[in-house]
Order: structure tokens, then C-alpha cells, then sequence
DNA sequence: ATAATAGAGGATAAAAAACTCTTTTATTAT
DNA sequence: ATAATAAAAGAGTTTTTTATCCTCTATTAT
């Protein structure tokens, strides 16, 4: 659905969210080893949201990755738009480089009301509304 | 959503499928240029789901692929299954290798749902039913 | 039987995605 | 000012996916 590393984005984004309660920031390792994503790797995907000004960042002591309280209006679509870009909302399901209501393949109407769903459901969702339940570990970020 | 392959899978079991009637073959490079995939690329394909049963061929001279009436049955889903596998169906939208109903991850049923209807969508979807609109050329399998 | 055709299979190559390492730059505490 | 810390940036490497080529085998028509 989404590539390795979008999932490693949601998952650092949400994690990030979760701890930046209080303008506190969290480190590449904590964070990596907070979704079970390798470090290094993760570090560049968080490099790329920051360009992208979806994530704060600071350097030096006490440095870290965080999200002020705009930031936590991040919606988990701007994070999938940001990585894999908007293939997933807009593309055709067959792949084909043309396909329209005019010229459209032959699941362009069933594939376009599920991509909207998709759309519609990641961007009515907050990177704010999921701390609670990660809080009170009601869901979970990584394995065990 | 789909790999490339699973994509050109997707478009010459359609395109076959509509060259099927009256027992009809169709060549490699037929198919290749009906649906805009590389020769090569798309035979391989072909072979694979030939191994799998998804679609019948035959070599030598009027050779080529085809389906039979029972071939023609095939869902959209199968397609999908046999060369993207289940993750699509069943994966978690986070990557997490473990991500159930008792360890949810943050977007677990939002994600299920629209799993789910993707599912039932391909899986309503069955080869037969796309002929008559691509034949009256009211749906495509390639640009132009 | 023979030649021509067309898919099957194995090997290889190119491109993209996933991942790692090293150096540089910014920030903070001493 | 200096040392320590942590992200940014740049330059790799590895793995996976996508794509190509070549030889072999089955089938058909002559």
C-alpha cells in the first residue's frame, strides 16, 4: 500500500507526536528504536519530513525531533503526500498514465471511490487525536 | 497500491480475456502492445501466471494465450494474490509485523475497512464482466 | 520428417528502493 | 572559547524490482 518508507514515516510522526508533549524532543535512537526502524535510516527520512517542514528539529544537547502544537495538525495524508507522494489518491489502479472519466480503465469508477475513502480517512486524521490511545496503550507503534 | 507487474498483470488478463472468444490465441507481442508493457517483462509475467493457472497457452504455430470458459472466472483479486501476494488484503497499513485486533496499531480498523471493500471489490470483479465495455470501447488498456 | 512458430526457463543487466557510514554544521553547557 | 552533543548533508552499499536476452522445448503446417 504504502512504501517501507512511509510506514517508517507514520510511525516516527506519530511516535515524535506522542512524546513531544511539554516542548520536549526525542532523538534519532529513541525514536528508532521507539518503531523498530533502523536508525540511520530513519534519521534521513526524518531529515526529509524536516525539509518539508513537517517535523521540527534542533541540534546540539538536549536536541531532538518534535512537533509544536501546529505541528501536531499534521494529518497522517500530508505525511503519505510528503514520502510517496500522491500516487496512491490520484493514480490509476491499472497503472495507466492515462486514465480519466473520459478514458477511463476498466476499474477507474471502483478504484477511485477506494482511493477516495483512503484520502478522506488519512486526512481527517490528526497526528494530535492518537495520543491518548498510544498513551494508554490502547495501540501500539511497533512489535511487543 | 499494486506493484508494476501486478499492474501489467492486471491489464493483460483483461486484454487476453477479451481476445479469448470463440477460442482465439494471442501472441506475446500482441499482448504487449495492447496493453503498452514491455515484451519481455509482460512474458514473464505471463509464465508465471500460466504456473499458477490463471490463465492457459499454448506453443507453436497459432500458439499464443488464452482463457478458457472457466479461466474466465477469474477474479481480480486471484490476479492481485498471485503476484502481489495478501499483504495488500491483509498487511498492516503501518508495516507492523504484528498488528491485530488485540495489538491494534494506531489506524488498525479505519485500515481494515478499506481493506476489506478493496477486497470485495477485485474479488466481485471477475474477467467476464469487463468485455462488453471494452469491446464497445468504452474502457481502456492502454493510453490512446 | 522438417521447418517455422511461439511459449518456457535460466541468466543477466539496469533502475529503484532500502539501508549504512562518514563528515559537517548547529547548539548547548562548561 | 571549548568540548560535547545531536541533527544535516553527502556519499556510499545492498537488496529488490523491473526489464532484457538467449537457448530450449512443444506444437503445427507442409
Amino acid at each position: 500500500m504504502f512504501s517501507k518508507t512511509c510506514e517508517y514515516a507514520l510511525r516516527a510522526m506519530l511516535f515524535v507526536g506522542q512524546k513531544s508533549k511539554g516542548g520536549k524532543r526525542t532523538g534519532i535512537r529513541e525514536i528508532a528504536e521507539g518503531i523498530d526502524s533502523p536508525e540511520y535510516f530513519i534519521a534521513k527520512i526524518l531529515q526529509e519530513l524536516s525539509r518539508k517542514n513537517l517535523i521540527q528539529s534542533l541540534k546540539g544537547p538536549a536536541g531532538g525531533f518534535y512537533l509544536d502544537k501546529k505541528g501536531m495538525e499534521c494529518t497522517l495524508a500530508d505525511i503519505v503526500s510528503a514520502i510517496d507522494g500522491d500516487k496512491i489518491f490520484s493514480g490509476c489502479g491499472l497503472g495507466l498514465k492515462e486514465c480519466s472519466e473520459k478514458k477511463p480503465c476498466p476499474i477507474h469508477s471502483e478504484f477511485k471511490k477506494i482511493r477516495k475513502e483512503m484520502h478522506d480517512m488519512l486526512q481527517a486524521s490528526t497526528l494530535n487525536e492518537f495520543d491518548e490511545k498510544l498513551e494508554r496503550k490502547l495501540t501500539f507503534l511497533k512489535r511487543v
